[in-house]
DNA sequence: TATGAATGAGTCTTCATTCAT
DNA sequence: AATGAATGAAGACTCATTCAT
């Protein structure tokens, strides 16, 4: 069906666009098993290509988000759904984070710049009701949990680490530094 | 003085490439304050550039882990030394993580591999002293590591995080990580 | 078809590097009738055009030799053999003397010492068989043979001499040459 | 002395120009001897010194045509006269038939006219005082006379022919072809 | 739909030239 | 006068894209 071979396209195309920023069209092309030919008229153009990946990368991740309805019960349980929804995620995020934020759909901005605050607002309330240490910013919470998600794809990907222990090493890290307080380490 | 210049130009190269992957040579050029010509005349085409940036970052990295002495003395103390002595090293490893591991000089292969042993060797030390969780392997915690590190220069650069903060962000995040069993928190 | 196509733009870029050694890409493309991209395609470089150029050169006048049949009947009547054969071959070698012999291919080198010890044999022969003079050296004799091609070449496509003229003027000044004593003349 | 070093100059990259046409600058400044800035202050430009070297070739040439008295005596002992002026001005005939014509100050299409008309006239003062043969055109006696010339410098230049033979080498081609008719020789 | 040919546009690279020491 | 630094201008090269088969 079309709109499988489309899906087919993107995820390929994510994944080499990923590891390859500078991919050519003909490599995207055939790692995703399609012609040059076939591959342009999905997407008419390099730039709608990535405009498009982008698009559904905000999309998912929103999707994410909203699955992991932040807004519910405990906030380390919150955190751990929200790991668990990201891990299809994560691909899309690692391209945009090799593509340096250059490309930019129209209405994109605002989608990602919902998540942000999506995120932000669920790590302050985690602060707020004590769950969370106050001791990191909302913001850096934010920016490393977007790392270790984008850094554990990559980790599987190259061999390093499993698949199936994604969940548990974006976790692992995340939980301890959202719920202990430095001082009482060093101490 | 012409070694300044050249120092000068590599790190406007780091800073720009870790940001723009693709920038283009012109505006490599520009961020260093030079011509498109001068930015060739130090560095021959931008494959060398892009091998030199590798090495530089290879031997900074180098230095910063034996600096940190990371076999001396208490795991965590180390751990904080290694991100202080790393601080100055991020926006080099940013840079490598946009470049997709494309570039490659002949001898970096083997000082990468060495870093990445060292840093290995040192977690699984950890581990082995009880000081260090045995839930994570020493692969990811080197992932993980570099992850942080590299965030935090980006949201640095990007002004969502103060400059100062650098050593804390990266630590308050890795130090639990590395300490506190996440079975502890969850119960 | 793809090799017509190669061929043309081959014998394109002959006639025009033979008269303009520094002529750019794009006008070797134009005169060839393709952008400068197609040529690219199928030359990869102006360093690979012209060691492809300088091969067919020598191929082709190893063939011209090879049909002459330097070694058989009289000397004076295998001269004008060659001059003929070598009639097609003229403006690929008005190019390499153009070129300064800055190009090389591999195995060229060889190629080229094999076609100047077969025409420096020749004239050897002929020599020794006292149908050719003694008072140049067979060396020389070559030397003169290239320059005389190559400049009759140049005279007909500036259309100083006229193309059917091309064995004729050379035969009528390398024959005399080869079999009168300069003293005779002299005297 | 000024003058001694620009003449000096002009020798070098005649030389040098006539081996590799598209010599840097800085080699033919490093030819003659001095840097870059001095090749640059009695030349200022690469097109002033290829025009002046035309120019001066054109002045050679002409002072060894007049040199020559061509309309005096046998014509086939003005020929010896013309190649012995010739000598020391092959170099830079050499040098613009690398250069394929390109260059061009402003007065000198009319002077090398001028010098192919006197050539042109001589040859056919020749043959219609029953001296030179009459099976050859002017126009190509013209043409083969500049490529021995210009062959036999080169052909000294690479180690092929003794420098003291020069005019033997070109008289003892040129001469049988002017005087002897070819169809003497097959008969 | 896939493939090969062809090309325009944009980037990279080089070199002649100037300036400062 | 010579050398090293710097650059504008010009050419080489690559790639996304289109067309024809």
């Amino acid at each position: 069906m079309a709109e499988d071979q489309r899906a087919r396209i993107l995820d390929a195309s994510a994944q080499l666009l990923a590891r390859q920023p500078n991919a050519r069209m003909d490599d995207i092309a055939k790692s995703a098993g399609v012609s040059r030919a076939t591959l342009h008229r999905y997407f008419p153009g390099r730039e709608t290509l990535l405009v498009v990946l982008e698009q559904v990368a905000a999309e998912k991740m929103q999707a994410a988000v909203a699955m992991a309805d932040l807004a519910s019960g405990p906030a380390p349980v919150a955190v751990i759904r929200l790991i668990e929804e990201c891990e299809s995620v994560a691909p899309y995020l690692a391209l945009l984070y090799q593509q340096g934020g250059e490309v930019s759909a129209d209405g994109s901005y605002s989608r990602w710049a919902e998540i942000d605050t999506d995120l932000t607002t669920f790590f302050r309330r985690g602060q707020q009701q004590g769950e969370f240490v106050l001791t990191l910013t909302p913001a850096w919470l934010t920016d490393a949990f977007f790392s270790l998600v984008t850094s554990a794809s990559w980790s599987i990907s190259e061999g390093r680490v499993a698949a199936r222990d994604f969940v548990h090493c974006v976790g692992a890290v995340l939980l301890p530094a959202l719920t202990t307080e430095r001082s009482e380490i060093i101490a």
